[in-house]
This record gives structure tokens, C-alpha cells and sequence, in this order.
DNA sequence: GTTTAATCTGGCATAAATTGGCATAGGATG
DNA sequence: CATCCTATGCCAATTTATGCCAGATTAAAC
């Protein structure tokens, strides 16, 4: 499962390295090399692509005409892209997703047990200010709730 | 599967490049490089040829008897136009579509699985400042019912 | 504490994708 | 039949993606 939080550069082209723990948690977990990147509030997330397919797949079932369908395939399906690992263990973001994700030189990648969440670093300290001692608080019960 | 949203341009003739990704799915997927465009809503949708005649099919069984349904195939079926990809990759949209998406100079295209929708860059932008929290919220329910 | 290995980053070269332009072909219109 | 408009094919310039090498940094091993 992805864990941990790492702070890494992105090039004048939008490519980034993979922390090599996430690189090992997808091949050995999902024997496999790509993710696939998609916007998600104000940040990124990626899945591993077999997860990924397993969303596809659920959402493919739906009525592909209802209204709330329709607007998830355009947000989440429509951000979707998938991002293959280079041989220097690096994926490449689409201008689309970094612009609308504000990710210009540095991020932050969090790892969320099934997937991952990619930050600007900017915009994730902010959040992570913001998100003090109530929210934690608020957390901490539902957390209690399930047993734990 | 088509997902991921590439922003292209048009040129004055109203010729478009589609995306090497959705070409690649189109040809893999579908084995055939033809889309077929018509309109919808306030964009056009694309549909590799294959699935629109699985769509014509499923059309044809329906009760033809009810209004609403009629109305909104004539609307559908009524835009249609095929649209061959050419050695370049592009397609050519016909001025009707254009006109009716506002289309002109630059176009966002989305993947949306079995479809593909076309959308003028402006309105593209409108809509998507538009479905703030409250469609986000709703996207995400059908995410959390889905197991996710 | 030094050596070794692995990871991360920047840069460059090549390949592929995208776009603009022009020339020709085909139809429609008067 | 001449003229206009749109469609189509093709070339060339530009931009973007990809592969690979090498230095810098960090972590691990001895």
C-alpha cells in the first residue's frame, strides 16, 4: 500500500520521479509500471492502472446518459490519463493536469493506501494549514468510530 | 477506453487533429479510424463508428411511439456526420456542428469511455468553473458507491 | 567514517505529434 | 459553362514527448 509524503522537482517539460517505495508498491502489488493521473479537487490523484480499470469498468455499467454520470465521466474520466514509468523510475503530467492542478516546480505526493495524491508543494501547505486542529479533531472520531 | 481532455486548434477550414491517444484506442479498440460527430447539448460528442451502429441498433428497438424520445433522436441522429481520419490524424467538422458548439478557433476534446466530446475552449472553461462543489460532490458519491 | 549503491535531477538528441499553408479536386450555384 | 465554395491530400515548420546519459544528492553497506 502507498504510504508516506514526498517532496520532489518537476522539469520544464512535466516530468517527475516516482519515490522509488511507490515505483515497488505498484510493481510488486500490481505487477505493473503505469499509473493514471487524474484531477481531483485542487490536486491529482493516481491509480495504479489495474485499479484504475477496475473504476472503468464499474462506471462503464452506468447509464451513460444520466446527468450525475455524465458529469463524472467529464471530471474524473476526463482528467484520466495514463502517465507509463521511464526507465529513471519518472512519469510525465500532462500540461492539462499540471495547470489544473497549479503544479509549476515542486509537489508533493502523498501516498493514500490505493492511490496517490500529487500536490503543488504551494497549495499543499496552504491546505495543510488550513486543515488544523478542528478538522483533525473531526478525523480522529470517525477514525474512533470504526474501531480504531 | 477514451479518457484524458487534449486541447487542439482549428484551423480555418475547420480541420482538427484527434488525439494520437484516442486514434490509438479508435484503431486498437474499434479497428476502424472513422468517428462519427453529431451534436449534443451545449458540445458534440464523437463516437467511433462501431459504437454509434451499436447505438443505431439499440435505438431502433425503442418505442417510437414516445415523444420525448423521438424528439431527442431526431435531435441526435439528425446531426450526424461522419468524419474519416485522414493521413495526419485529423478530422474535418462541418460548419453546422461548429456552429452549433461554437466552435472556432480552439476545442477541447474529452474522453469519456465509449465517447468523445468536443467542446469550444470558452465554453469548455465556463462549464468546468461552473461544476464547482456541488456537482463535484455528487461525482464523488457515485465514486464512494461504487466501492471506491 | 569511508565506500558503495541507489535515487533523483537536469540536459541533450531523437522521434512523434500537432499545426499551418498551399494546391488540387469535386460539387453546388447561378 | 464559369465561378465560387468547401473538401481533401500533401509538405514543412513547430511544438511536445520520449529515451538515454551523466552529475548531484541521498541512503545504505561495510
Amino acid at each position: 500500500m502507498f504510504r508516506g509524503r514526498y517532496e520532489h522537482t518537476v522539469t520544464d517539460t512535466g516530468r517527475v520521479s516516482v519515490p522509488a517505495k511507490f515505483r515497488e508498491v505498484c510493481k510488486d502489488k500490481y505487477g505493473d509500471e503505469t499509473f493514471v493521473v487524474t484531477n481531483f479537487d485542487r490536486c491529482l490523484i493516481a491509480y495504479p492502472l489495474k485499479e484504475w480499470n477496475r473504476i472503468e469498468n464499474k462506471v462503464a455499467e452506468l447509464p451513460q446518459f444520466r446527468k450525475d454520470v455524465i458529469s463524472f465521466l467529464r471530471y474524473l474520466m476526463g482528467g484520466a490519463v495514463d502517465c507509463p514509468i521511464d526507465n529513471q523510475g519518472r512519469i510525465l503530467i500532462p500540461q492539462t493536469l499540471r495547470k489544473h492542478a497549479k503544479i509549476n516546480k515542486e509537489l508533493v505526493m502523498i501516498g493514500m493506501l490505493t492511490r496517490i495524491e500529487i500536490w503543488s508543494k504551494e497549495i499543499w501547505y496552504e491546505e495543510e494549514s488550513k486543515m488544523a486542529y478542528e478538522e483533525f479533531k473531526k478525523s480522529s472520531e470517525i477514525l474512533a468510530n470504526q474501531g480504531l
